[in-house]
DNA sequence: GGTCGAATTAAACGAACGTTTGAATTATGG
DNA sequence: CCATAATTCAAACGTTCGTTTAATTCGACC
């Protein structure tokens, strides 16, 4: 059957998301997703196969949500920055509310900071794919920053929202931050644009040491 | 002796930095550390257990160091919000300077999005503890600015700080930012503060929707 | 309705895993 | 110098891993 293969990317993404790629084995997805041990080898050829699979199932349809909103909004009127950014954040966060895709994105998220990815190419071309798109027009917003600053600057704008997409495990473990509600999108995407946006604009620093540094014994 | 356990907590330091924790094997950690398969069980007791002293080892200094950054700061004079986040900030991207600090703070920086994390208590205890002294500090900086946004603002930071330390590793796949140079400690900190200082002084963005927002098909 | 390819199944494979064992070796203290 | 504890060692333990095999069942088409 062909959801004999959907089945097993469902399985797979949620497990993947929850326990980790290397923690996850075969037959715990094979039991999750109620298929026979052989079918992941024979639909996919192995695990790492599977695991391509996982990510390039859904790694059009997020650049793509990205690209619309981002020639939506120009179609609509003046792009600000704000525009801009939540063009590229909000189909990352929104994505989230399906609870499929939810695991995809928390998924996504962790899988930007894992070393020896075994997630293929997907992720630096997507990742390439997405930034080459939007820094022509992070560029026109930001006249006055040079090159290299800004694209420092979008690396700090990916690390912020990286942490969000992958759940904001540290927040939720905390019990310091009992204020905020992880579960409110809305309210996290309006957050996250309102402080890059700041950040981006900000001029930029000095190259002279900070104020004070003490000197660190021990 | 002594310093086996030395060896093995730097051996198993370096390589569940470069490959992660699972998919580091006890005889990998051994061989590296040039002592015998048994020595883990026997000194440390089990994987799990010699993973956690990984985290332990190091897990004071670096609150340490920036508290009494904090401290220094607060001494020399008047302290600004850039300098609050300066004494968060800089003790953890400068332990990367040292080669063997560095894969700390790469395996730290990872940890934070790790689902189900064998790193134990430490992490959200340091979490906890660094955030808890700051925040008062920040509050300070940043009187107009209401709680539940402030402590959003933070796990912002932290997002941007973590993927610092994990080693901007999509930034070094990526063909695109060839202008970056993420060896370059110094330059990094002295953008990431004023990125962060700028988007913790924005003012809170309004509820409402977004300017623009397309309608997505598909 | 019989044929052939696709799909599923139960069972087993060798390899690698974390851990344990008991003997050998090294360091320590009276 | 010897007794005693701490450490190292080679070898093996049982388990789980990803993968493969060969037989069986299913579905489509002439």
């Amino acid at each position: 059957m062909a959801d004999t293969k959907d089945r097993i990317l469902d399985a797979a993404e949620a497990l993947f998301a929850d326990r980790g790629l290397s923690e996850t084995s075969m037959r715990a997805i094979t039991r999750a997703a109620a298929v026979n041990l052989a079918a992941v080898n024979y639909h996919f050829g192995s695990k790492d196969a599977l695991i391509q699979a996982v990510f390039a199932r859904r790694a059009e349809a997020l650049n793509s949500r990205r690209l619309e909103a981002l020639a939506g909004s120009r179609a609509c009127g003046g792009l600000d920055l704000e525009a801009v950014l939540d063009a590229y954040i909000r189909p990352a966060l929104e994505m989230a509310r399906d609870e499929k895709a939810a695991r995809y994105i928390r998924l996504l998220g962790r899988a930007y900071t894992d070393p020896n990815s075994r997630a293929g190419q997907f992720l630096p071309r997507q990742y390439d794919a997405a930034l080459e798109a939007f820094k022509p027009e992070f560029s026109r917003q930001l006249p006055q920053i040079d090159k290299t600053e800004l694209y420092w600057r979008l690396h700090f704008l990916i690390g912020s929202l990286v942490y969000c997409m992958a759940g904001l495990d540290m927040m939720r473990l905390s019990s310091s931050c009992y204020l905020c509600d992880p579960a409110d999108t809305e309210g996290m995407i309006r957050r996250l644009v309102a402080f890059v946006a700041a950040g981006m604009r900000a001029e930029a620093a000095s190259a002279a040491q900070p104020p004070t540094q003490p000197a660190v014994t021990g």
